[in-house]
This record gives C-alpha cells, structure tokens and sequence, in this order.
RNA sequence: GGGUGGUUUCCCGAGUGGCCAAAGGGGACAGACUGUAAAUCUGCUGCAUCUUGCUUCGAUGGUUCGAAUCCAUCACCACCCA
C-alpha cells in the first residue's frame, strides 16, 4: 500500500499535508467539490473548476453505476477522460445510499439489495461490486464500502453494523489488490480509504478505529456524522476518534459540512472534506462569505450594486450585483444558480487555503475562532 | 340599437342560501437542506387587542333568522345579431 502521504507540519491536532497521487498532489486540509453523476450540479464545466482552484472531484459509485453505467465508461477510457478532469477523483462507494435510499434496500452479509432510484430494478452491491465499479470509474481514490447507521439507532444496531462493514472492508481490500494487478485496470494505482462507523457511541468507535488502523489502508474516514447528531456530539465522537487513527494517512471527515464544521475538524485532525452544501445551497439561492451565509432569493438584495462579497475574486464577484443575481434567480435562470455555486465552491476552496496558511504559520486556534466569530456575527450583509 | 354570458381576496380561478376569510394554481414573502432520488421541500399570504372579533366576493338598494350565492337598478367587460 501507498506511502503517499506527507506530513508537512501540524498545530495543535491540526495537519497540514500532501498527499502525492497518479492525478497530482492534493495539498490538505482540502475540500472536495462534489461531483455526484459526475458533473457539479449547476452546469460548472471542469474549466470552471480550475478557475476556481478546486484540487479533487467526488463522484458517486452508485449513481454511476445505474446511470450511465461503470462498464460503459470503462470502455470510453475511464472517469478522468470522460469527464475530461485530470486532477484527483475520489469515488463515494455508494455505502451512503444504503442509508439515503433506505427504503428501496434489504442489508444482508454478503451486501445490500437496492431498487434503482430511475427504474425501480433490483441492484445486488456488497464490497467487491463496489470495489469493481470503482475500479471501472479508474478513480484516484475508491472508498470501502460501509453502512452509515443512522444517528437515531441502538447500539445493539449500530454494534453489529460495525462489525459488518469491518468485515467487507477486509474484502474490499483484498478486491481492490486483485483489481490493481489485472492487466486491463483503468487505474492500477487506484487508493482505498477505509470508514470508520459507530454512530455517537464513541466506545465502538475507538474500538473500530483501533481495527481497521491495523490494516494499512490508504487513509481513513469518519463516516455516519452530521446525520442528525448536534454538533455538540459530532465534535466530541471528532476529539475521542481521530487520535486513534494513524496520524501519518490522511484523515477524511465525510460529508461535512458547513464552514464551521470544517474548521472545527480541521482543528481535531481532518485532511479532507466534501459536502454538497455549497453546490446546493448555490442553488437555492445562498452564498456563503466571511461575514456569514446570504439568501439572495431575499427582496432586500433587489437593488443591492455591491458584488456578493467585496475583495472575492470569483466569476460572479468579478462581473454581476447582489442585484442581478437575485434577478436571475427570481427569473429561474440557469444563470443565477451557477454563479452562486461558482462563489460558495470558490469561497470553499479559498477557506481551505487560507486553513493551510494558518496551519502553517502555527496560529490555527486563532484563526479559526476568529473566522467563526466573523460569519456568526453577519455584519455588513 | 337588440341578445347572451360575465365582474371573487396581488393574478388566474372554484364556489349557486348557513360547515366561506372563501378550494386549487401562480406570484409575493420567509425557512429548511451536511459521503446529492434535492434547480427540491416546508411554512405563510384581508385586518385586528389573532384559540375570538371585525371588514371583504363590481356599485347601490332589496328578499331572508342568515347572501359571494336569490331579486332590482346602475357601471364596466366579452361575444353574437343589426
């Protein structure tokens, strides 16, 4: 397994690293732009995503598979040339959807029973199905396949669906080494990240994150957070987690989250992050800044001159008001939404370079304190 | 000039004697969304001293215990015949 990732400095719990892949160098801590069907939702192009810094696309194993299908883009060439974005690409393992689409699957050992979403077909996934499509994507880093619990199950749950998916994590690491040596392989360097799961009970994590640290993957993630649980609770799972898992891989926070989460993770030790709110939120109609979160879709923007934030150097900033924006967004033009979500992943991904900065200049705590102080406090939007 | 149909709360539009402050859309206003079944979903939209009271359904007058709903006159709109 790779020795890929570099340590370059840290503060406090904070890390600042690298991590060198066949796709380029991923400096962290890092957001990841959230490529579900392999497209950030809001007509962005790949020649936007350079224009606006984003280092790693997330796309999504399930929802590639039943449409347009991993066999298919397999043959195009893979992801990378499908899509035409050759920086990093990190490949959800569909294990969310065992939790979001809960009422169209049936959980067993050897893996879960989905009804597509498109057509209501059954789907058999377990690890080696995942492991399979994430290899046909060609992928940069492929994820385990793991059950996300909900916030609300009981720990007799929650025990035997970690057990669960450290088993399939055993197979899809033994999957994944005999998918990288077959002549064919899209990507024969293809990464796995394993998942850490134990909902809020924080004994089954540590227990977990001790198992699965043994298996020298790639890096690891905190899944099954920010699913209903209070802040309060995720931070404390964050603080009691992550020392148990090796400091020298990357660490990844899945799906989170608002920009305070991420600088509280950061704080607690996370290299990578992904969420879908600055795309959806893009969308309907807020856009994030250093003074706090706007909802342009609001009548008093209507005759609002200034750019969405002064000094921020995206697309929407650089040419359009608060005024015509909110225009477009009345009027339902495409227009309106892509600007927006232009400006949430261009102030995302700027976040993290200025998290970096900080990291690197030993003064972590107070930034991001004072960061969160400035968007909680809202003045001058 | 004659005939017929119509005029409902921001707009369209349902309602033909009490359960109507008035269905349903749209718009307006606000909120939610955390590994995206999400350009989606929710709330709200006469006034007030808001678990109750008041004023609304073109205008005025009438019938009735009770009218957006029935009658009369007037105003305006649409179409048809001259």
């Amino acid at each position: 397994m790779s020795k890929n990732y570099r340590l370059i400095t840290t503060d406090g719990r904070a890390k600042r690293g690298a991590l060198e892949t066949v796709h380029g160098t991923v400096q962290t801590p890092c957001f990841m732009n959230v490529a579900t069907v392999g497209a950030i939702k809001g007509a962005v192009s790949t020649d936007d995503l350079h224009c606006i810094d984003t280092q790693v696309v997330l796309s999504n194993t399930y929802h590639l598979h039943v449409r347009t299908g991993d066999e298919l883009i397999k043959r195009y060439g893979g992801l990378h040339k499908f899509m035409n974005w050759d920086g990093p690409i990190l490949t959800d393992s569909g294990g969310f959807q065992v939790f979001s689409l809960a009422t169209l699957r049936h959980i067993k050992e050897e893996g879960v029973t989905f009804r597509s979403h498109i057509d209501g077909h059954k789907i058999f996934m377990g690890p080696e199905e995942s492991m399979q499509i994430q290899s046909n994507l060609g992928s940069t880093i492929a994820m385990a396949f793991d059950e996300c619990p909900s916030s609300r199950a009981d720990r007799d749950y929650v025990e035997k669906s970690v057990a669960r998916t450290e088993r399939w994590l055993v197979r899809c690491k033994t999957k994944m080494a005999e998918l990288n040596s077959l002549p064919d392989t899209v990507n024969p360097h293809q990464m796995l990240f394993g998942i850490n799961q134990g909902a809020v009970f924080e004994d089954i994590r540590i227990k977990n994150a001790d198992a699965i640290s043994k298996l020298d993957l790639d890096g690891y993630a905190v899944g099954g957070l920010a699913v209903g649980e209070t802040h309060e609770e995720m931070y404390h799972i964050l603080d009691e987690t992550v020392p148990h898992l090796p400091q020298e891989k990357p660490t990844y926070l899945m799906g989170v989250g608002t920009p305070e989460n991420i600088l509280e993770g950061v704080r607690r030790g996370i290299d990578f992050f992904d969420c879908v709110y600055p795309s959806r939120n893009g969308r309907h109609g807020h856009a994030y800044t250093h003074h706090g979160k706007m909802n342009l879709l609001n009548a008093r923007y209507e005759l609002d001159h200034r750019p969405i934030e002064e000094g921020c150097n995206c697309p929407a900033c650089r040419s359009y008001s608060r005024a015509y924006i909110h225009h477009l967004l009345k009027a339902k033009e495409m227009l309106g939404m892509r600007l927006l979500v232009l400006h949430n992943l261009n102030f995302y991904n700027h976040m993290m370079t200025e998290i970096r900065s900080a990291i690197e200049a030993h003064d972590y705590d107070a930034f991001a304190d004072e960061f969160i102080a400035k968007m909680k406090a809202g003045e001058d939007i």
